[in-house]
DNA sequence: AACAGAGTTCTACGAGGCGTAGAAAGGAGG
DNA sequence: CCTCCTTTCTACGCCTCGTAGAACTCTGTT
């Protein structure tokens, strides 16, 4: 898949912190430390659109939102992970065994479906 | 993390498929198909060390192995992903909402410690 | 209708990563 | 000591990414 640069990432992380879509300048001066032209703002994100990362209304002042949540994103990439390999099941217990006592706990719900958030 | 090139990747595809060290020759012969230098695949190894991916022993010619295994490396990625994410628990319920039955099967037995494979 | 100002797209450039490999240096056997 | 294989040094072109000016397009206003 196609990965992201510094400032990609994080203008993806004002979208998907946003609870709706952004226009343009609303990124700006979310990145306001940055000073960032306006241009550069709209080379980013059509740059994130041509990835798939982004979309954007026809609204005039036009705003931009994420096509999938971060969680989706971050699953499928573990996803993408896994079946890249050839032993996944290998992978799968490596997996396992590096994660805490307190999420092995939650990954037992999830898979009983027993768990908050467990739908697809 | 730092990630791969094209040929990168491919030259730790040939490494991990190895069953012991292997010498820069045999790996440019093992990726006949790319008709290259030997230059070249030295020059890919040494990026590869330098980004801690291979290591290689004093022998004269040299022979270089991967410092971890594959499934190592993919389990670690899949951690690395889910491990930059705010909110662990909902990429975990996305990534199992994923998984096909089978692995979901392998999954549970792995969080049982009671499947093949299961030690840390 | 024409214009001004904001918004959008086009074009560009410099830095750094990566594929690629020649040139130079280093070592081992004859 | 000389030759040959191996290893390291240096280099270059391409592509991505951060960065932004220039040019173009709306849309509301006079």
């Amino acid at each position: 898949m196609a990965s992201l640069g510094d400032l990609e990432r994080t203008v993806m992380d004002v979208l998907w912190a946003a609870d709706g879509p952004v226009a343009a300048a609303e990124l700006r001066d979310a990145l306001a430390d940055r000073e960032l032209a306006l241009t550069t703002v709209h080379t980013v994100l059509s740059r994130l659109e041509a990835k798939g990362f982004v979309e954007h209304d026809e609204a005039r002042p036009r705003r931009f939102r994420p096509r999938a949540t971060r969680e989706q994103h971050a699953a499928e990439l573990m996803h993408e992970v896994l079946g890249a390999s050839a032993d996944r099941q290998a992978v799968l217990a490596r997996f396992v065994g590096g994660v805490d006592p307190e999420e092995a706990r939650l990954l037992r719900a999830l898979l009983d479906g027993t768990a908050p958030g467990a739908a697809r």
